[in-house]
DNA sequence: AATATAGTTCAAAATGTTTTGAACTATCTC
DNA sequence: GAGATAGTTCAAAACATTTTGAACTATATT
């Protein structure tokens, strides 16, 4: 079972990792995207260093707003739409 | 008219609201009220001292969360709930 | 094997957010 | 009017997040 005190600290992270312009950006691309991309893609797509942008992959991945899947030197990461659906969609029902 | 940096700009303070712990309570304690409250009630009742409440009910005044009436002395706070299904609810359609 | 590419990690600097107490304004009560 | 109450403002300290370059790991190419 997740307790609610667990359960709450996901849904901070959800709002952390939205409550930033270029994280908003990244999801913004990946919503556009309809299969999944590396992050040099998004890096290159969105003008940040391959340092910042991994930074802020990893927020995105721990609150889990991304997949992502490396193969060989790639990572491909990809909108998780669950996450936002449970925690924002239905954001009266997780409260 | 809304321009788009206008409405991301608004979507960045909710979200930043919403990432905070002390914040989320007070929305869940509002949550919980189906009449408007004053600020020194929530203060009480979350155990925080009113120059932190004044500080967070400011932001999320400014993010739209609350709706606040001033009556001489005391500050009636309400949550907005058109603000969370307009950012949350329907995320997708403002992304 | 040498070089290039994709991404991560680290630590320092820069920037942003939150907390706190003291001083303040405005209203209320005696 | 004097003292209490509700909330705000300010500035400093404490704390958290973000940026950056350099060094690193692992895979690919020649």
């Amino acid at each position: 079972m997740t307790t609610q005190g667990q359960k709450s600290e996901q849904m901070m992270k959800v709002f952390k990792a939205l409550a930033d312009p270029i994280r908003l950006t990244i999801i913004q691309y990946l919503n556009g995207q309809d299969h999944e991309v590396t992050c040099g893609e998004v890096d290159q797509a969105i003008h940040i260093g391959k340092t910042a942008g991994s930074y802020h992959f990893k927020l995105l991945q721990e609150a889990g707003l991304i997949t992502a899947r490396k193969v060989a030197r790639e990572k491909y990461v990809a909108l998780d739409r669950s996450t936002v659906d449970r925690y924002l969609v239905h954001f009266w029902d997780n409260l």
